[in-house]
DNA sequence: ATGAAAGCGCTAACAT
DNA sequence: ATGTTAGCGCTTTCAT
C-alpha cells in the first residue's frame, strides 16, 4: 500500500554495476552474438544481483516487435474456444510469444473494436476465429503488418494463413451417414441465428447433400444461445411440428445432448425411434448412453496448428521443434472424423 | 507477401496534417482536457483521414501504464477457468484493459516462469488463480508494483486483493447435507494429486466435518487428470474396496458425472443405493437424470468481481458502472449454494 | 568485440 | 489553451 514504489532496475543499472555499456547488457540479455564470455559473465552476475528483467515494453517499442499474439474468439462459454486457445498456448510454448485475448460475443461491431484495439499494440501476429468478418475487419486484417491466421474453418477466402476443418465436408458426412443408416425424415435444429456462421455452412451442405439424395430437410432455429436447455427446447419444437422425424441433426453437441434429455423425458427411444446427431465430438457425448452421433472436430489441434503456422512464418522455431516437418501451404485443412455413436 | 511494408501514421503525421503540435494530437486522442474544440476537431479530421491509431506500446512506455492485465490460470481444459476468464473479460469491458493469458498446467515452476515473463510487460494488474504459490511466485507478486488479485479461494493469506469462495465452507456444507439425508458410509474420490490445492482443502474440511459427527471417510485419489473417464474409474475403484458406501463425494462435477456412468452400467441406483456428489454446479449436472448433488461455485462471478475489484483499485471506473456500489474490503467471499440434486 | 549516438512514438513536466 | 523540451528503457546503426 504505502510501499516506497521503488522502480525496478534498468539496463543502465546493470551496466554500471558490471562496468560495461548498456548495449552490452542488451546483447547479453537477448543472447545476441559478439559478446566475449568474460563480459557475458560479468553482466549475468550483475543482472542476477539486481534482479534485473528487461522491460519488454521498451524493447518492443524499439525493436518494433512485441511478441504479442492477438487471439480473437467469439465466446468462452462452451468448451470449443477454450480448447482452441489451449492448443494455441501449447503451440506457442518455447517462444516468447504471449496470447492477448479478445472475446467478441459473436458481435461483429465488437470484433472490429477489439481488433482495432489489439492492432494498436502492434502484435506479432493475429489469430482470429472464422473466415467471415465485417468488411472493416477484413480491411484491418489485410492492412495488418503481421501474419494473420484464421482458424476453425477452411471454406472461404482466407486473408493470409488459415487452419481449420471444412464445414461443407461435415454437413455432407453427416447426411451420408444418416441416409446410409436408413433415416429418411430428417430435421435440423440450430440456435441463436446460427452463430457462428460455420453452423450455417454445415446446415446448407447437409441440406444440399440430402437434396441430392432426394430428401428434404425440416429446419428449426431456436432464438437463444446454444446450450443444453436450448437443445431440449429445440427438439421439442421441431418434433411438435414434425412428429414423424426419424433423425435430427443439431448444430452442435450441446444442443444434441439437451435433445437427449427431452427424448428421455418423453419416452422417445434414441436412436431407434429417433437418431440424434451433433457436431464437435465432446468427451461427454462419447460416454453418455445412448452414445450420440457426432463429428469430431479437432479443436485443440486447430489451435496448435495455428501457432505452428505462425512460428513457421515468423521464423521462431528457436527451440527444437524444427524436427517435426510442417505441412506446406498457407491453408491447412484438418480431418473430420465421424463418430457413429449408437446410430448404426 | 511482398507488401511495401508501409509504416503506420504517427502522431507527428497527424500533427503535421492538422497544423498543430504532437502533444495536442496526444491530448485529443486520449481525451485529455485543455484543448479547444476547434483544434480538437482539426485533429480528429486529420487522424481519421490518415487512419491514425496511437501506438499503445509507445504510450505504455512513456506513461508507465500498459493497461495489460496478466491473467494466470492453471488450465483451460475444463470449463471452470474459461468461465472465470469470461467473467474477467466482462468486468473489464468499458476499460482499455486487456487480458494477457498465461496457462500453468498446474506446474509451479511454469507458473513462476510465466509470471516473470508477464511482469516484464509491466502489467497494470495481475489476476492469478489460487492462494497457494511457490515462494518465488509469492515474492514476485509481493514485489509487483501493480495490484494483484488472487481469485477462486479465500481460505489463506492473500497477497493483496482476493475474491473467491471458501473451500472449507464447501466441505462442511456437503458433509452436513449428506449426513442430514441419512448417509453414514461415505467416500471421497479425487484426482491427479488433488490439483488444484483447493480440492484438498475441501476434502480436509469434508473429512473434519464428518469426524465431528463421528463418521470417517474412505478416500481414493486417482492418479490422472480430472475427467469423466477418471471419475468412472475412481468410482469403480473405491467401490471395489468399499462396496458398502452409501455416498461418494467427488472433487468436482466432472468426476461425479463419470461416476454416474459407472453406476448406470453396473445397475447401481443413484441416489437410492448410492448418492453421488460433486462440486461446481455445471449446467449439465443440473439437467441430467438423476440430478447429482453439487455445490454451485460462482465461476463467472468470481472473474467479474476480480475485474471490478481491480477497477476500484486502479480508479478506472471511467464509464458508468460507478452506480453499482462495490463491496468494501480487499477480500470478497462469495456465497456457495448447495444444489441437493436428487439426494434428499 | 565493444561502445557512442540516435531514436522507436509517445506523454509528463514545464513553459508561455 | 498550446507548445517546447526531455526522456520512458531499450535496440538499431554506425563507429572503433
Amino acid at each position: 500500500m504505502s510501499a516506497p514504489e521503488i522502480s525496478p532496475p534498468t539496463a543502465r543499472d546493470v551496466a554500471a554495476r558490471a562496468g560495461v555499456s548498456v548495449i552490452t547488457v542488451s546483447r547479453v540479455m537477448r543472447g545476441a552474438p559478439n559478446v566475449s564470455s568474460a563480459l557475458r559473465e560479468k553482466v549475468r552476475v550483475a543482472a542476477r544481483a539486481l534482479g534485473y528483467r528487461p522491460n519488454r515494453v521498451a524493447g518492443a517499442l524499439r525493436a518494433r516487435e512485441t511478441d504479442l499474439v492477438a487471439v480473437i474468439v467469439p465466446s468462452m462459454s462452451h468448451s470449443v474456444f477454450p480448447e482452441v486457445i489451449d492448443g494455441i498456448d501449447h503451440g506457442l510454448s518455447g517462444t516468447h510469444l504471449r496470447t492477448v485475448l479478445g472475446i467478441t460475443h459473436y458481435d461483429q461491431a465488437r470484433e472490429a473494436a477489439i481488433l482495432q484495439d489489439l492492432i494498436a499494440w502492434n502484435p506479432s501476429a493475429v489469430i482470429i476465429s472464422g473466415l467471415e468478418h465485417h468488411p472493416e475487419v477484413r480491411a484491418m486484417l489485410h492492412a495488418a503488418s503481421c501474419p494473420v491466421v484464421e482458424v476453425m474453418d477452411v471454406d472461404g477466402d482466407p486473408i493470409d494463413l488459415c487452419v481449420g476443418t471444412s464445414q461443407y465436408e461435415a454437413g455432407e458426412l453427416m447426411a451420408a451417414h444418416l441416409v446410409e443408416t436408413g433415416r429418411r425424415r430428417i430435421g435440423y435444429v440450430g440456435a441463436w441465428g446460427e452463430r457462428p456462421d460455420r453452423s450455417r455452412k454445415r446446415r446448407e451442405a447437409f441440406a444440399a447433400a440430402l437434396a441430392r439424395r432426394g430428401l428434404d430437410l425440416a429446419v428449426h432455429i431456436e432464438d437463444a444461445p446454444s446450450s443444453l436447455i436450448t437443445g431440449r427446447a429445440g427438439c421439442a419444437a421441431i418434433l411438435a411440428a414434425r412428429p414423424d422425424l426419424d433423425a435430427i441433426h443439431f448444430a452442435n453437441d450441446d444442443l444434441a445432448l439437451g435433445a437427449l434429455f427431452h427424448c428421455r423425458e418423453n419416452g422417445i427411444e434414441v436412436p431407434d425411434d429417433l437418431a440424434l446427431a451433433g457436431f464437435n465430438g465432446l468427451e461427454l457425448v462419447e460416454m453418455i448412453t445412448p452414445r450420440l452421433t457426432t463429428i469430431a472436430n479437432p479443436r485443440f489441434e486447430m489451435g496448435r496448428c495455428a501457432a505452428r503456422m505462425l512460428r513457421r512464418r515468423l521464423g521462431s522455431f528457436d527451440k527444437a521443434a524444427t524436427d517435426q516437418p510442417l505441412p506446406a501451404g498457407d491453408v491447412w485443412r484438418l480431418p473430420l472424423v465421424l463418430d457413429r455413436g449408437a446410430t448404426t
